[in-house]
Order: C-alpha cells, then sequence, then structure tokens
DNA sequence: CGATTATGATTAA
DNA sequence: TAATCCTAATCGC
C-alpha cells in the first residue's frame, strides 16, 4: 500500500528492469487489453514518478499512468513469469523481470497533454528537486484549515499519505489539528526537513519507518514490524507509552500523542 | 463464508 | 460528507 516513496521506488525499479529490451505486455484479468495491446513489444523509454502518480513511456505518443490507490500493487516476478496469482490487470514481461499490476485505482494511456495536467495539479513533491517550497508555504500561510488536512491535500504537498501524516507530526510535535496557519517558519522548516528525510529513507527501504533504531533500544537486526512507527495504528506511544488518541481530520482517521504532540505551539 | 479493513482519490449530493 | 471503485488479507461466526 502505497504513499509517494513506493511510487518513486516503482519507477526507478521499473526502469532499470525494463528499459532497454522491448517489452511484453499483456491483460491476464481482460480490463486493459486494448491498452496492453497497444504497449505490447514496444520498448519503455523513461519513467517518472510526481508524488503518487506513476507515469511510463513506451515511445508509442501516449503515456501509461499507473495510479495504485489504496489497495493497488505491482508485484515483481522473474522472468518468465508464473501463472498470474490473483487478478492482474496488466502484466509487464521484461528480459529477466516482470511486473504484476492489480488493484489499481487508475491504469490508463493518456496523452503527454494529460500527463502535463495532472502534473501541475501537484504540489511540492519531496522526492524531487527543484520542488516548489516557497510556494508550499505560501498555501499552508493561506490555509484555513488543520495542518493534518492540508499534508494529504496532494494539491499542496504530493506524495505523502496517512501514515506519513501522523508520523511527521508527531515528530514534529504538532497536533494534527493545529490550523497550518499557525505554523512558524521553524515549524514548517523541521516539518519539510523531515518529511524529504522520511521519504528518502522509506524509498530506500521499500517501506516507512520512521522511528530511530537507538531509540527503541536495538541497533542491530532487522526491524519488526511494531517497531516501524510511533503513533500511526498503535494504542500506546511508541516513545513515552502513553495513551495514542484518534482523530478525524481530512477526511481520514489520524494517530496521535496527547503528551508528545502539546495542544499549543 | 461473509464482513471488515487498508499507506487513495474521484464523483455525486 | 457520502458513496463508489479497486483487490486481498484477516477476522469473526
Amino acid at each position: 500500500m502505497p504513499e509517494g516513496h513506493i511510487i518513486h521506488r516503482l519507477a526507478r525499479e521499473i526502469r532499470s528492469t525494463l528499459g532497454g529490451a522491448p517489452v511484453l505486455a499483456s491483460s491476464p484479468q481482460g480490463r486493459f487489453a486494448d491498452g496492453a495491446a497497444a504497449i505490447d513489444r514496444h520498448r519503455l523509454v523513461r519513467t517518472d514518478a510526481w508524488g503518487k502518480y506513476l507515469f511510463c513511456d513506451f515511445g508509442t505518443g501516449e503515456i501509461l499512468h499507473v495510479h495504485l490507490g489504496l489497495i493497488g500493487k505491482f508485484r515483481r516476478r522473474a522472468t518468465p513469469p508464473p501463472d498470474p496469482v490473483g487478478v492482474v490487470r496488466l502484466r509487464l514481461v521484461g528480459q529477466g523481470t516482470t511486473w504484476d499490476l492489480s488493484g489499481p485505482t487508475r491504469c490508463e494511456l493518456i496523452t503527454p497533454e494529460e500527463q502535463d495536467r495532472i502534473v501541475a495539479g501537484l504540489g511540492a513533491d519531496p522526492l524531487r528537486r527543484g520542488a516548489d517550497v516557497a510556494t508550499m508555504r505560501d498555501r499552508f500561510a493561506r490555509s484555513g484549515r488543520p495542518v493534518g488536512a492540508v499534508l494529504l491535500d496532494q494539491s499542496i504537498v504530493a506524495g505523502i499519505g496517512n501514515v506519513y501524516r501522523a508520523e511527521l507530526l508527531f515528530l514534529c510535535g504538532i497536533r494534527p489539528d493545529r490550523a497550518a496557519a499557525s505554523l512558524t517558519d521553524d515549524e514548517f522548516d523541521e516539518l519539510w526537513r523531515r518529511t524529504v528525510e522520511l521519504m528518502r529513507v522509506g524509498t530506500r527501504l521499500g517501506r516507512i519507518v520512521t522511528t530511530e533504531p537507538d531509540e527503541i533500544g536495538r541497533s542491530r537486526g532487522r526491524m519488526g514490524d511494531e517497531d516501524r512507527l510511533y503513533v500511526y495504528h498503535r494504542e500506546h506511544c511508541r516513545r513515552c507509552g502513553g495513551p495514542i488518541a484518534t482523530a478525524e481530520i481530512g477526511g481520514r482517521q489520524i494517530w496521535y500523542c496527547p503528551t508528545c504532540q502539546p495542544a499549543t505551539a
């Protein structure tokens, strides 16, 4: 289940594993049969990730646009691939690697102009160089909404999802219901800095890890699933052990620590 | 075996 | 806000 780090990771992995030779494309499920046929036997020219949106250019004039949504997955297989497991919307068979796409909220061929329109509607992407942080700061300052809602608004900052927003606000000691406009410059700067830092870590690891190994008392070994996060979907705070509170903000459930995230700035 | 849930977003109301 | 879409794992009966 994907936030921006997974999409950026996929863009790189798909490019490095499929780039070069012609790709065999099919739609085992059948729902993307025409699109797959249009891609079939073409070479992958480039991939690009903007927030949670993935674009793959097969040099056909149209761009493959994939949005995984809440439940979509790209599963990596060896080539030749085994029979599809479950419902596979799109299968891309490369020389040594096959990618199976299931459950996307979007899988379509679009024009370059349509891609431009999607990208133009997205806010600063912490995983892209040259992200427009000044505009993002300005949108925060002008917003009348809680910071927890603004962090999920992809037109303001692109790529953060429900886990990162909860963990980032925890790390910054900010309650999710604070008005975005009430953040000081220093608070905003720290929020952005941590966002870039953590999402880069997530891209490298392929999963979201926000805790410091030192803090949880293990300096070696693979981190257990329960140790990766401070507050998200937890009952007790990973840092202080106190009870975690929940609220609905920005249309989604959020978890926060009333102790580590004080009510006032 | 049905209900529930999940790191998301769009459309309708 | 609520309904809707997409899939698979997990949970309760």
